[in-house]
DNA sequence: AACAGGAAATGAACATTGTTCAACGATTAT
DNA sequence: ATAATCGTTGAACAATGTTCATTTCCTGTT
């Protein structure tokens, strides 16, 4: 009748989320989670090697969802016959801000430890999923007929998704202000805008002599 | 002989940064700033409340700091006659990137923590000075002739400066690789670029009636 | 100079955390 | 039944933020 290994796991990353999103990185404590698991501090660190571990594995969890949610949205414009990349492109910053909207204690810290991680080389499994969420921008962008060749164009997802990003995590603050939660959209809006008319009028890649 | 009040206020905020500078907000102990400033860990908590507010004292230096750097760059740039809107831009954006650059651990912290305090209603210091960043942008696009009210263009640069925030911040990681820093450079290059064509081709506010 | 009053500094003590590990217990193979 | 193996436990340790009774230092007064 005990949960096994596995179960057991997924039950701790269930309340590390929980703990996470009411309170963020400092409230994920060892002994709350043990508690709400119903097992020992010490079982926790035979699941897993840290904290830290454990926080990683909800990132792991919450990218994933993320990209899927991207997916799922791809997908349904895609049966509703909607090709035109702007609204595309809005779609998917939709699902984004509503994915922060719904994390706002667990997204920033996905972001906040994002950033810690500077030791490790190569690319990880953080970096894989990012791919995979800009892979789908690009997808959109080579639909509309710009004038670009592979690099610019993921370039030119990189850029885009990151400025939606940027939009979101400066623009965004725990209590749901709804003036706030319109402001962040206008700012979407307006990026995407420009950014589909300035690759239509060629003017993206037609300086690059700046910066020493 | 002895450091009065606001001075030793001064040392700690300079040994805060440092610290904060090199391992985050983790490292920012009170034992370890009570040490480095000759002064009992007691005497800390005499000059602050706790250690949040030694933080968000060291936060406000950093953001005051890039406020001139911001100010600094458009003076000289006025002063070489220079009035392109782009290149002004590009400017502002680059001081920003060097910003970041020379507080590898301090600036992320600046964010994480400006995060976290969502509990206060009103606009605080915080915001004061990050409209002051707005506004310099602000008035860097008002000498381009954009078709744009005063709404707008506000509007607009707060979501220029978001997006760069965006892409200096997903982008940026502490070992300060090279490659990266292309990177990062091209994505600025590319997003002003769009941005100034896209504002000239007045596709900015083209549509408004999306997301529900 | 001696002293009283108050302000500032001190660091020992407390509470809360992450993490470890020797002991215990259950499960399984022989 | 016995032994071996593996997971579980929670007491114990170290590191930290924070408090506060005590001490120290300065300043003005007699």
């Amino acid at each position: 009748m005990a949960l096994d290994k596995e179960e057991m796991s997924e039950k701790v990353l269930a309340i590390a989320e929980a703990l996470l999103n009411e309170g963020g990185a400092a409230n994920l404590k060892a002994r709350t989670i043990a508690e709400q698991a119903g097992i020992s501090v010490g079982s926790v660190y035979n699941l897993f090697a840290d904290l830290d571990e454990v926080h990683r594995a909800v990132n792991m969890r919450l990218l994933d969802r993320l990209g899927a949610t991207g997916i799922a949205a791809m997908a349904d414009l895609e049966r509703q016959g909607v090709t035109d990349v702007r609204h595309r492109i809005l779609a998917m910053a939709a699902a984004y801000v509503r994915f922060v909207e719904v994390h706002p204690g667990s997204w920033p810290a996905v972001l906040a430890f994002n950033r810690r991680r500077a030791t490790r080389p190569g690319p990880d499994a953080y970096d894989t999923l990012l791919d995979a969420l800009f892979d789908i921008v690009a997808g959109v962008l080579k639909a509309g007929d710009f004038d670009l060749d592979d690099d610019r164009r993921a370039l030119a997802a990189r850029t885009l998704w990151s400025s939606v990003h940027g939009i979101v995590t400066s623009g965004y603050v725990a209590n749901s202000n709804s003036r706030q939660a319109e402001e962040i959209w206008h700012q979407v809006e307006l990026l995407v805008g420009v950014f589909v008319k300035g690759l239509e009028h060629g003017g993206a890649f037609a300086h690059a002599e700046t910066k020493a």
